[in-house]
DNA sequence: ACTATATACATCGGAAGCCGATATAACGGA
DNA sequence: TCCGTTATATCGGCTTCCGATGTATATAGT
């Protein structure tokens, strides 16, 4: 019933923006930090933890690999998964906001 | 190193959001509630767990309260942060707005 | 008077996620 | 040959959240 639970981290939430391509394991890591222009520097253990947790949730899934590379492409539930996050960010982000810009100091 | 852990919950958010004046601990969890439009419900561990972080970390302070209750108000560096996580999740949305815009499907 | 509900604070164990360190290994350039 | 980059993977530790549980008072209905 937690509300929170269903937010996705921001982890999770750059891995599945990364993927507007399939992309390989090291090369999301790149992308993320690019699109969050070198705010988001996924750590290892957290890149290739999410990558097995969102592969279970159906979120990615295998696109072949050359050599030593694994890729990966979102599924459409994947698509769904961070449509709604970014939903959710937008009235996050709204209430702020509204709520900051009340404050006089 | 984390950028990550840079980002505040959720939680913590709605809490400082909830203190544009002093308030009790059972009184933030309504607030939160109200600020979302229902859909941010703290659960007793999250909120009694995190106004003690949020103590230690300076963002809170205690501010009296009238028998039972205990009331926080927020400090300015408890203000400056809620001003950084806004403008952390505005780049965000921002981000996530661009990226998923040019999804084709 | 009894009972139910709301208010109010607090702690506990479990689950999840992130981090940094560490390990392994292939590749290319100086 | 040595080093930095690429590339995947696992581990222990830490923080945070959740739901359950416990305790206690206040309020309102019957």
């Amino acid at each position: 019933m937690a509300e929170l639970t269903s937010a996705l981290t921001e982890a999770v939430f750059y891995i599945l923006l990364s993927l507007g391509q399939p992309l390989h394991g090291y090369g999301i890591m790149q992308r993320a930090e690019e699109l969050s222009n070198g705010r988001v520097k996924l750590a290892a253990g957290t890149l290739y933890g999410a990558l097995t947790t969102l592969q279970e949730k159906g979120w990615i899934e295998p696109a072949g690999g050359e050599g030593r590379r694994k890729s990966y492409r979102i599924t459409p539930a994947g698509r769904a998964a961070a449509r709604a996050e970014l939903a959710r960010l937008q009235e996050l982000t709204h209430n702020g906001e509204t709520i900051i810009g009340r404050w006089t100091e």
